[in-house]
DNA sequence: AACGGTCGGTTTATTATATGAACCGATGGT
DNA sequence: ACCATCGGTTCATATAATAAACCGACCGTT
């Protein structure tokens, strides 16, 4: 691997849960060398990327990211688009919604809304990233990728989560080209037990699937009729961002989503 | 210089006025050999901190950087606790406000606010850095650094950007002592020979001055009534920044700026 | 106050990795 | 038909990354 895919690997150890990380943990979280770990902190440290805090020189991710995302956004207003609809989804469903993008192989969370509708809503505030075979986002992007990364993702140990968590990767890529015929994707309590989701893909300008919008509930409030009208604004909001995005949806996408309205 | 160091050089390439570089213009951009160049920027690709697009192949930033901006945002909410305050700012002087950041040594715009109070404006929407001499952010920002970074800054040759482009390192020494002595700093056509500025200097929660915020106008605007305006909503919007950052305040600017009201 | 363990950081010889010139096929303008 | 340039690849060479051992500082225990 080269070293500079070493360095970039350190900034993805940062999480919600942990962002702040003295040097020895991070050579072990990383499994380098100490020595090694620091050289990479200090350069990345040079230019912004991480920063150093407090008496126990501890780092964190550091102001250059500010800069460098206000820049990509200015050019491709990802965030900024998607989180007007993220938030009518959300209040139109009374339900959480979130927005997640496929980044280096990985689905991140970027954006959610909230509903103020009931007093327990899903929260996902220190998710850093959503496995595919368990969620419905997962299933959704994975739905619209080629073969050879949706198969490079079926051969890993796909760990069980839950219960109801699907691992076989028979079953799931069974699961995968119904997400396709139907042109949505459910998890009923695959991630968390009491969670139940359904979510859509997104594409980008460059025309291929880059994300997925869903939409969170609890189990119990999941009536047909909130399914349905679920299913109903996630189209809706999946088609939006889309558009928003300079993307374009393909073809059968249109024709099942235009048939459940 | 390190592998890492050229890698992250690469991203500081990216500028508003173009956001989108061709592999071979990058080279040549970063003084690289173009399968160095190749390489560095295939793995930066391969974290999603650039990407590919269009028939072109040119690259640009990626989506990676949203994740980890949102992440250290969660953190240590600089951008978004400024955001009020900088708005504010512009709507009570009527003039455009802009907050910058020290970024691996260099003085970076990050955010700006403008007023509809006038028809003409100060806009500052191609700018990636600002020059430490001849900019009031710059002046404010350097009075405020250790000794050993201000002398590498004024070590450099340093552009004359207009006819009252101050250049010299030693008239710069006595203005940057000056701007401690009064706990504001201005300049009146240094960078663009219409638009006079005044700046004060922001404190981050590690105890250093990390960035500034300013208020640039037309020099034609710039009664001696308005730059007593300016000078004291300045000092009010430093301290609150620099509060909400969890900074303090060195005791003798919290003088001079009690002094000034 | 002496101890053991950990911290962040530095040094060094060793070796793995980055490098650059030349080359490739594709593309686009003259 | 031509030439220049594009993004990307190859491979011998040389440079830059690596790992172990070490350093002083710090901290809670004994």
């Amino acid at each position: 691997m080269g070293t500079v895919s070493k360095a970039l690997e350190l900034l993805d150890l940062f999480t919600r849960a942990s962002p702040l990380i003295g040097l020895s943990d991070m050579a072990r979280l990383a499994g380098l060398n100490k020595a090694t770990c620091f050289r990479l902190l200090s350069e990345l440290a040079e230019h912004g990327l991480v920063e150093q805090v407090g008496t126990a020189r501890e780092y964190r991710l550091g102001p250059a990211l500010l800069r460098l995302a206000a820049l990509r956004e200015a050019q491709v207003p990802t965030r900024e688009a998607a989180m007007p609809v993220l938030q009518a989804l959300a209040q139109r469903t009374s339900e959480t919604a979130h927005l997640s993008l496929l980044i280096g192989g990985q689905l991140r969370p970027l954006v959610h809304a909230y509903s103020s509708a009931h007093a327990t809503r899903v929260t996902l505030d220190d998710t850093d990233t959503l496995p595919f075979h368990a969620t419905s986002s997962g299933l959704a992007v994975l739905a619209f990728q080629p073969d050879a990364f949706r198969e490079t993702v079926l051969a890993q140990t796909l760990p069980r989560l839950t219960r109801s968590t699907e691992t076989d990767p028979g079953t799931l890529r069974a699961r995968i080209a119904e997400v396709r015929s139907l042109g949505y994707a459910e998890s009923r309590g695959g991630y968390e037990s009491d969670v139940h989701s359904m979510a859509v893909p997104l594409f980008d300008a460059l025309g291929g699937c880059s994300g997925a919008v869903a939409v969170a509930a609890l189990g119990s409030r999941m009536s047909e009729q909130q399914r349905r009208l679920i299913r109903y604004s996630l189209m809706q909001a999946g088609t939006e961002i889309t558009t928003l995005w300079g993307g374009s949806l393909p073809s059968d996408i249109v024709t099942l989503w235009r048939l459940a309205a």
